[in-house]
DNA sequence: TTACTTGCAAATGATTTGCACGTAT
DNA sequence: ATACGTGCAAATCATTTGCAAGTAA
């Protein structure tokens, strides 16, 4: 749960201006057009995907690939943004503003789909209770063909 | 879905040798040790923690961290093991001879529970179907604080 | 004998960091 | 004016790979 949920573009903003001024941090350009592009986007963007777009929409900032990660990691850790982990092959990172879903990721084309379940959710309350366990997140994927390239295989 | 579950020592130490035949691969003392170790240990390792604990327990043998990647990766590509992911941090494998379960991972000591659910594999499969998505894998971590650690937290 | 395998060290690829210069406050 | 932030290049870390020597079949 974070305080991000179905904000608009504007209160993120504020939000994320709050934020960093709460730990002595300043309000720059590049920390802008981050979070600005994440919510226009609005989609999953490695850090990669993310700097090569930042060059192509923001040349004239000439914003460095090292940048990107810092102010992603701080939006992560500030729960502004939740990443989605590839194993070796990296990290996917979306804002945290639209409500708590999970992923389907098609193994093949990367295409991510998002769903939500309520009673998935209830169970593994469940589960962890019984288990003396106390969840602060969960991790819920599920890994195969999106319809195109089930049919492009078979 | 695999052939593994349940198998004891020898038929999985069988299964192996069967599957280095079929594809022209030798049966190696690294690859044995590797394979023996997984089981009588019955956790999940790094490739950096098996290398470890490989080199206390048969120094002899002068194991390179290469052939721990290796071996690994030939037992998860052959289905004889999985691997968990922690993002950047790395993956911990195990032998598939268990039945398919989920993990809970304590962020505080690392310990992992294990736990199954069929209403939660069944309900996953009912969104898939309702996307058009078909599953190959599904990867489900609670994360938080064990009963312990919740414990000292509290 | 003939491939395949190994350990080693070098290569790789993603991510992080040190530093001198730039900029928000 | 004073931190903090930035881009750059170098460093780091986990993992993979090329290669000459070793070993299973």
């Amino acid at each position: 749960m974070n305080n991000f949920e179905n904000l608009e573009y504007n209160s993120l903003l504020s939000s994320f201006k709050e934020l960093l001024k709460k730990n002595n941090l300043k309000f720059t350009k590049q920390r802008e057009v981050v979070l600005k592009t994440l919510y226009e986007k609005n989609d999953h963007f490695t850090p990669e995907d993310l700097y090569i777009l930042l060059k192509e929409d923001y040349p004239q900032l000439n914003i460095g690939i090292a940048t990107v990660y810092r102010t992603l990691n701080l939006l992560e850790e500030s729960l502004m943004a939740t990443s989605i982990s590839f194993g070796v092959a990296g990290k996917k990172f979306e804002l945290a503003n639209k409500p708590h879903h999970d992923h389907m990721i098609c193994k093949t084309c990367g295409l991510i789909i998002e769903f939500q379940n309520d009673k998935i959710e209830q169970l593994q309350l469940e589960i962890a209770k019984v288990n003396h366990f106390k969840i602060t997140s969960h991790l819920m994927q599920l890994r195969g063909l999106c319809k195109k390239c089930s049919q492009l295989t078979t």
